[in-house]
DNA sequence: TGGTTGACAGTCC
DNA sequence: CGGACTGCCAACC
């Protein structure tokens, strides 16, 4: 467990539920210059699903990837995940109202 | 023990 | 649409 690990988790915890957020939103909260470095500690989070990492979606608010894998099954899961909290896609993107913004 | 290399659930140009 | 760049981590000398 190293710092940046907690740090990204605690700030995935935070996303309200019914809401989803975007790797470089929470990069910028946790004044991290690259997504990536995000993207890398939720693949490894040994706290899910305590960190609700299907809550972190790319920009221009695709779905982007889900434990750490892009393939369509695993996507699926992640559709499902976020329906469940009444996040829906449209068009295969997240409308704007279900995105959360990180508030210091 | 410590510096370097490659990989990554992304983003920008 | 392809390539470059980003910061962090793990593996490897």
């Amino acid at each position: 467990m190293t710092e940046f690990q907690n740090i990204v988790y605690n700030a995935t915890i935070k996303i309200p539920c019914g809401q989803v957020t975007t790797y470089k939103l929470l990069a910028q909260y946790i004044n991290c210059g690259s997504c990536q470095a995000v993207g890398q500690a939720l693949k490894v989070n040994p706290f899910a699903p305590k960190v609700p990492c299907h809550r972190v979606i790319s920009s221009s608010r695709t779905i982007g990837g889900f434990a750490g894998s892009t393939d369509a099954k695993v996507l699926a899961k992640k559709y499902a995940l976020l329906a469940s909290e009444g996040i829906v896609f449209k068009d295969g993107k997240v409308p704007k109202k279900f995105i959360f913004h990180y508030t210091k």
